[in-house]
DNA sequence: AAAAGACATTGATTCAGATCAATTCAGCCC
DNA sequence: GGGCTGAATTGATCTGAATCAATGTCTTTT
């Protein structure tokens, strides 16, 4: 992480890497900067055609740096941080889509305005590009297309998982769900897990109101289910009954 | 249409096409059957290496031909018909994550289990491949990669309206933007609408009951935003306002 | 044409979660 | 520590959509 400060254009990396789910160091494709986790390795010798375009971003926290409906003009790809990917109807209501961290690539988008809009909930650091760049770099390096491909495939499991939960579980099985998708998150299911954004986030992402989404929580720790620690930490005490309620078998 | 029988093998096409996007006539990529509507052209020299591990299969109305949590063996292409898709919690609530029809792929996933079911709404004729079968075509063919991955970010910004919808939509404004959706089927706005599904399903795909879908397009009709007709077909007869409704634009 | 069955509409009532309204708590900055 | 501020919790009430319950309308079968 100590040589992670900002783009190094003319430092030469070894090789050419995508930040990404192998979770190896390695330097990102774009900008050749060190990226803590990243996979499909490219061999030197294309390090000259790439290490051209590259732009990288710093983005503070709170800040929406993807506003939906703006024309999609780049395409990012995340190198460390935390990002919160929503929707919004003109009144204000709000879904969150998604959350997005190291090594997620968005902006990929067949019209030409963003889908939803992205904001920064920590300091983010991503790696930006042209959509011409990526369509060029697309036809040079076909593992980069297989493993959006791959991507996609994996990031719509969870969009049909997230209709099932929007469209027919009860706010407890939704909360029960979303725990389950965070402990996922950590190696170890016993130990704390964070929760790095606030209880409105929490709201916008399950359809409920912040006070339902307290409430169910309150209730899963009088239920012994979890035990609720300081700073935006859960630990689950019942992994069991955690997750039939979250499957909707509950009685 | 004439030729579309069976899978005809020994006939050697004259040239591979897809089903899909591009809507012109042309021969399965796997089978080699004639399909109404097409894509990506691949030429005639590839022929011999494709027209082998083809399975052309015809499914009955009702059928369901991916069953949610099996393992993910095939690959499916939808030559005809219509497809509905499909994830269920075990005491029998389900959530409709979409539907499908000529020229959509199915079982893209990264997973080994499907993620979802797929039961045929009409008559549905369809191509398998293995998906070791899939893997070696999309290394031959680029074409198809890229073609995936197009129709894997549409499915995904689909996906994402859906879970704004879902999440923070009341039951007008649901059942205003799914009406949309299916105007965007038809060539002319102002012509009649089909609604293929039945209420069921459209409470299933909105997550609604059958009854608060049937008094919301009953209201709809009384408010003269539409015309209901009559073997499922529906016209708009106030776009704008059902456009305002859709977008949450209502007062 | 009548009967059966599935699908759709309409009405009455209930309820899960939203909304409205106070507190209470956790950081933070002096 | 003591105020300050935004976030979280908890309580009281309301409401949109679900549920329960007929009734009506197509389609298919014979």
């Amino acid at each position: 992480m100590s040589d992670q400060t900002t783009c190094q254009r003319d430092a030469r990396p070894r090789r050419l890497i995508l930040a990404g789910a192998h979770r190896q160091p390695g330097y990102c494709l774009s900008c050749g900067i060190r990226a803590q986790s990243v996979c499909s390795v490219i061999d030197d010798d294309d390090i000259a055609r790439l290490a051209e375009t590259a732009v990288e971003t710093l983005v503070l926290p709170g800040r929406t740096f993807i506003e939906e409906g703006a024309p999609a003009t780049d395409f990012y790809n995340i190198t460390s941080g935390n990002v919160k990917l929503f929707k919004a109807l003109p009144d204000g209501r709000r879904q969150i889509t998604g959350f997005a961290t190291t090594g997620h690539f968005l902006g990929l988008a067949v019209s030409d305005q963003y889908a939803f809009g992205a904001e920064a909930m920590d300091t983010v650091r991503l790696c930006r590009f042209s959509r011409a760049r990526m369509r060029q770099l697309m036809d040079d390096f076909p593992r980069l297309e297989r493993r959006l491909l791959a991507e996609a495939s994996n990031e719509l499991v969870a969009a049909q998982n997230q209709m099932l939960l929007l469209g027919r579980k009860t706010a407890r099985e939704r909360v029960a769900s979303f725990l389950l998708e965070r402990v996922r998150e950590v190696p170890n299911p016993s130990e704390d897990v964070p929760l790095p954004m606030t209880r409105s986030d929490m709201a916008d992402y399950l359809g409920l109101t912040i006070e339902t989404v307290s409430r169910t929580l309150s209730w899963m720790r009088t239920e012994r289910l979890v035990a609720i620690g300081k700073g935006h930490t859960v630990r689950i005490t019942a992994m069991e009954r955690l997750e039939a309620l979250a499957a909707g078998e509950a009685a």
